[in-house]
DNA sequence: GATGAATGAGCGTTCATTCAT
DNA sequence: TATGAATGAACGCTCATTCAT
């Protein structure tokens, strides 16, 4: 029993250690693709960077693309839980859409920039498999979005054009949100203070949004 | 003379031969761009698609990073040729803005698909000097849009609340554009017919941008 | 204890296979820039050698140029070693020069014909670093002789007519060095056995050297 | 008749720009490897500098290492014309050799350092086609020293100690030439006024070569 | 688990040379 | 003769990945 439980114990350490060097090593690759972008990053330099070896690199991950990979499935899980809820709590008014608008221009985009860099700059036009990986991040939150949308409408009493309405405003709405915090962030390199900006950014969704729901019809 | 006329002849025939070499070479590399991705192109396989030889790539084109700037300056051309002309003819309304939504959902995203992937994708997270051309392309985008905004606003008599509302609206709209083609050509592999979708995203930026105009009133 | 020596032991081992490669390949690449020339050498043809992969030969050495730029400094390494040292030995005569002279002739020419193939031809010519690197080390062999030649003259109670005549002497005792092993090394073949002939250079250059050493008389 | 001296005058012209046409290449092709060296010296940069195509460089010159070779048969004939010929004119005692040096280091050293620059740098370790021929050149100009050397041992009465004696001297008094002008125009990049050290290492070569010659006696 | 030396396919690029005009 | 576009073999070099220790 006594030997159980040292055991016990050198088993939680080495289980915390591998967990911190798994971190250590996805920090450090976050760190490099954003600075650097995911191509000009070798493996070499993660490892460096994360006073790993290479070998180490490659047990935590498959292989470079794995990193990539593993860093979308996290920042696509962070930015569910911060912002995508929000669209899920979307009640009877456009208050729940416009509290993810705020949420993500003030605190997302001024905490987690290079976290934005990866999803929208350096995951874009890479292999197949990051592609879809990507994509299936997307999918997910723009049908929160979407699900937001819907919601919100049936709750105010309002119906939607088309057939696409709700995807297509979702889709507008997530890529007002890239291309907000990609034009002020990278290309204009604010230094993650997009209050006024995004405000503005809310506002023009919010009327995008109201002018395509329409009011409650008989259906065919 | 008539010497001078046969040279002359020749000359306008090795000039064109020239012209239609260079365009061979610049499609191949944008197909090949377009399916397979940058860096998953090699220059061999451009020029095998060419017919030409490694050699005459490189007489043609300083490096592969030349090819895309080229194709980037080109699709940015072609753009503003065909949609950011539309923009400028704003008068007293927003129908310059509807115009020219169409003109890209309609036309452009069935056209040239691959000028958009080009765009909004291939040349994504590449060199320094390939995303410093496309900043480029898309600020100029991003001015023509802006510069319609404050037209209409003018025109129209309204005032934007804040410094950089015209901006903002100018990147919600190419944001839009960006993402509802991303969205419907390349991850839902619609091909090209994004009337309908457009259609209602037009709607929705020109809520969008109501939304964001307020009466003028006098200015302290 | 027994763990830590025999790590120890592994960790000695894997350095000294590290030295080994390193020599492996250095030696290599001698060879091949001996017997095929610089240029006309190719790295795979140095890791074929080798019998390394061309990964291994970029381990150790950065580049080509690198790999060159190491020899040349061995070899002036060992030049300094087993001959500089005569020159620095020279006392109140010029015995030191001329056994410096035999030392060159007699063993360095017949055991190193290929480390003078490099100094003196190979690195000829080539990039402006291996230039300097190439000037760097005969710069330090002039100024070692020219140091003997103003320690003879001193200790023998002689002038030198002019500023730079030390220097000049120097100069031409490295170029007789030079082009007598040049002449007959690589241009006759001869193969190694310069004795004959480096009694006669080394009867020149003591003729050469006390035509410049002047009667000391009072200075203007 | 009249066609005839036409056809003659339009040939004359003809043949006189074809020489001036090769002379120019020539010289293109001469300031560049002395500027930039062989290697590092392309085809196009040759036909540019002399304003033809690189096609016409190939029609008066079989290849890049053609015009290297013609440039050593012109700076070797240059060199035996200017300065062999002093040493041709030896007579009863050293002042043709003397005369010769002082040619080298205060004339052809001040009027033509690029021509010594490729017979001494640029020349050496290239193809071995090139080699052979700066040899030969080399070979010959030696010749001449020799010839010279014999021929004022005889006239003055001296015997040479070895067989090889005269070919050692030869060869120290052009590895002089060529490691004086190397040293001090190249390394130290004096400005072609290399008189002063020039007598010195003639002084040098002087009590080189007399203490070489030993009174004459009985041969056995 | 951790290491880091070794691999080698594959890349972008150069440039001497050719040849149809 | 003169042109210069076209060629393609060959190069130096990178770097993701493996595996013996």
């Amino acid at each position: 029993m006594g030997n159980q439980k040292v055991l016990s114990r050198s088993a939680i350490r080495r289980q915390r250690e591998r967990e911190e060097r798994y971190q250590t090593i996805l920090r450090a690759a976050e760190t490099l693709f954003y600075e650097k972008g995911y191509h000009q990053t070798s493996i070499t330099q993660i490892s460096d960077l994360a006073e790993v070896s290479v070998g180490t690199v490659y047990f935590y991950f498959k292989n470079k693309e794995d990193l990539l990979i593993h860093l979308l499935d996290e920042i696509s899980f962070l930015f569910r839980s911060r912002i995508g809820k929000e669209f899920k709590n979307t009640g009877e008014s456009l208050d729940g859409i416009m509290k993810a608008g705020y949420l993500f221009f003030d605190e997302f985009c001024r905490l987690f920039p290079e976290k934005l860099a990866i999803m929208y700059r350096e995951s874009v036009g890479q292999s197949s498999l990051v592609n879809e990986c990507r994509m299936n991040h997307q999918a997910k939150i723009i049908g929160d979005v979407e699900g937001a949308i819907l919601q919100a409408a049936e709750k105010m009493g309002f119906d939607l054009p088309g057939q696409d309405t709700a995807e297509v405003i979702a889709v507008s709405i997530t890529g007002i949100f890239d291309s907000i915090a990609s034009h002020f962030l990278f290309s204009k390199k604010r230094s993650g203070d997009l209050k006024s900006v995004g405000d503005d950014a809310i506002t023009f969704l919010i009327g995008g949004i109201k002018n395509l729901f329409v009011p409650k019809k008989a259906k065919i």
